[in-house]
DNA sequence: CCGGGGTCCGCAATCGATTGCGATACCGGC
DNA sequence: GCCGGTATCGCAATCGATTGCGGACCCCGG
């Protein structure tokens, strides 16, 4: 009978070559699939056999150190808890996994030397590439990152000069879609909350939106747009209030994004407005349980989980083919409608 | 004029102790707190005033492997999309951070194979230990984690022999709470959509149930607690439906968690069941955006945020202080009434 | 002037795996 | 029987940082 030690060392790879009484050197090619050939293959069995019957797990660390790759990708989101990004993280993961990758999460609330900090961090942490979702259209220090050759991707928003890979959803469209719909239902009067105009996605709706109210031939006045300073229900409530309150007329509202239009819901309660009789909403990203609220909200949904599937795959890319040439792709949306946006009560 | 070379290597530990003209291992010892002691003084600002203007990096992987300390745990959980989890993790990370340790994050959509397989992956990463939170009353994997030493703390459920650590809300208090008030508003016969009965959460607040009615003094009927398969909308609903079509008569339904809670509200709207004047609902866990609901939900609210952090406390005390007694806490929870609960119609 | 005790620092091994290079053995061909 | 070639495998350096041990040096008391 085999009495366990104490304290049991995991078995190293010198273990197995030892117990297959072979070389280190020789039990790692065996043991590596690009190497094996290197090796008799009675020999790779005999070390299969042994690394198996040990319990051998290869020390990654020890890997790393050697081979100078960790496998590991940054993903740099702004808050974990706003319900866009955890399908963005699973569509991550699932395709970092079967290319025995993974992702390194760090939340920065959106505070630039907190990211500055977190990001030094991860590069520290020797992270292969990044993935990044906070974006601001001026952003030193993703121009610093890309003047150093760090390999990465953007998510959801972009930078000014674009020349960075992303992958985002498509913007314009989104809003064209969401201000078609509501022409469609007879809204000629229709205000927009937009969001942070630092941000890609706030100036990009924005303008989308002040271009298709254009072509739909709709009250085109600068008044109905109110700008947000985050992406928050605070602010969407507070950007609500003050066109109701500076007397602007309209019969809905497109958000900049649901939780913008979450805000807008609070003002109804607030003031007794009722939607959508009074007024229609659409928000924009169809988060997860929207179909609940009262009343569901309309939404243009973004297919968040192949945002992140596509951001991880084109990051792959780059890291496994350098040569690879930069791109950025565009995802399509769809309207999702649902019963905050109705006809406008006949005047 | 210095220009860079094409590819800038990292600045090494030898790299600053060439510079400073000492010795790797002063260097060392000078950069690293703990053994600053044992340095000069000036040496040790020489040291460090060269490191800052190289821009030195201590190299984490090296460090890890002659430590063998990986400074990350592991966190298990059963889906990141489940709006539960995010706080969770954040409190997590919050608590992780200032100790310099990272998270290491795993979905395992409640697939044991999946999860055995992951865990393995993140014991071949090295992690220090793990925060699971995919626990079922008898979990073979866990019991074999445990026998192996491995340091965890195990959060939300709990398994059947209560051996491992564990941080969880106050499950029972919860039921408690929400059943007395249903009782302080008239309700006299209340039904129970159960979770998963593989799952402590399940079992103890299925329990806990039944002990509330009693203790109230309510109907206390075996047909009016249904079994869900799964803590999902759809078998909410499934369950409700259940109950619906045996008859039963209740005037309010104390639900497993949210989701469970949100898929009733599907049947209403499918059987034109008012929502709290036909039938109250209370929740558990009170999950974000439920307060936009139609009718906004009551429930018990769990402070997850500080479950996680919590959580991660007791996991970094058991690494650090490996003699540390196992202990497991019950975290209090309170009721967030809403407008999904009201006094019974008159019949 | 010698020895004990500190202070400060260098030497070299070590963590565990990878890999360029060289050594050995064996094979077939001439 | 000799030689170029190939298949296998071992040697040793290497990745970058940490740390036990010991050496050099200085100060001071006896």
């Amino acid at each position: 009978m085999t009495t366990t030690l104490p304290t049991v060392r995991p078995p190293t790879l010198r273990d197995v070559a030892r117990e297959a009484g072979v070389h280190p050197a020789t039990a790692s090619r065996a043991l590596n699939p690009a190497t094996r050939s290197l090796v008799n293959g009675e020999t790779v069995t005999r070390v299969q056999r042994v690394a198996e019957s040990l319990g051998y797990r290869p020390n990654p660390i020890a890997r790393s150190l050697k081979t100078s790759r960790s496998a590991t990708v940054g993903l740099v989101i702004p808050d974990l808890t706003n319900p866009l990004f955890p399908p963005i993280v699973r569509g991550i993961e699932d395709v970092l996994a079967p290319a025995h990758y993974n992702a390194w999460l760090v939340n920065t609330d959106n505070d630039p030397d907190r990211e500055d900090s977190l990001v030094d961090s991860l590069r520290s942490r020797q992270v292969e590439g990044l993935i990044v979702a906070t974006a601001r259209l001026q952003h030193p220090l993703l121009d610093r990152l890309l003047a150093e050759g760090v390999r990465m991707v953007l998510i959801n928003r972009r930078t000014a000069s674009g020349s960075i890979p992303s992958v985002t959803a498509d913007d314009a469209n989104g809003i064209d879609t969401a201000v078609a719909h509501l022409a469609r239902l007879g809204h000629r009067r229709i205000a927009h909350l937009a969001g942070p105009q630092d941000t890609s996605t706030g100036v990009v709706r924005r303008r989308a939106f002040l271009q298709a109210v254009r072509d739909h031939g709709l009250a085109d006045e600068p008044g109905l747009v109110a700008d947000c300073a985050s992406w928050t229900e605070d602010e969407g409530a507070r950007a609500l209030r003050e066109l109701l309150d500076a007397g602007r007329e309209f019969t809905a509202v497109v958000a900049g994004n649901d939780l913008l239009a979450l805000g807008c819901y609070d003002v109804f309660h607030e003031r007794g407005i009722s939607c959508p009789l009074d007024l229609s909403v659409i928000g924009f990203n169809d988060m997860p349980y929207l179909d609940k609220l009262r009343p569901p909200l309309t939404s243009v949904r973004v297919p968040h989980y192949e945002v992140g599937a596509e951001a991880a795959r084109m990051l792959l890319e780059g890291l496994t083919d350098p040569s690879r040439h930069p791109r950025s792709i565009l995802l399509p949306i769809t309207l999702v409608e649902r019963a905050s946006t109705a006809a406008p009560a006949a005047s």
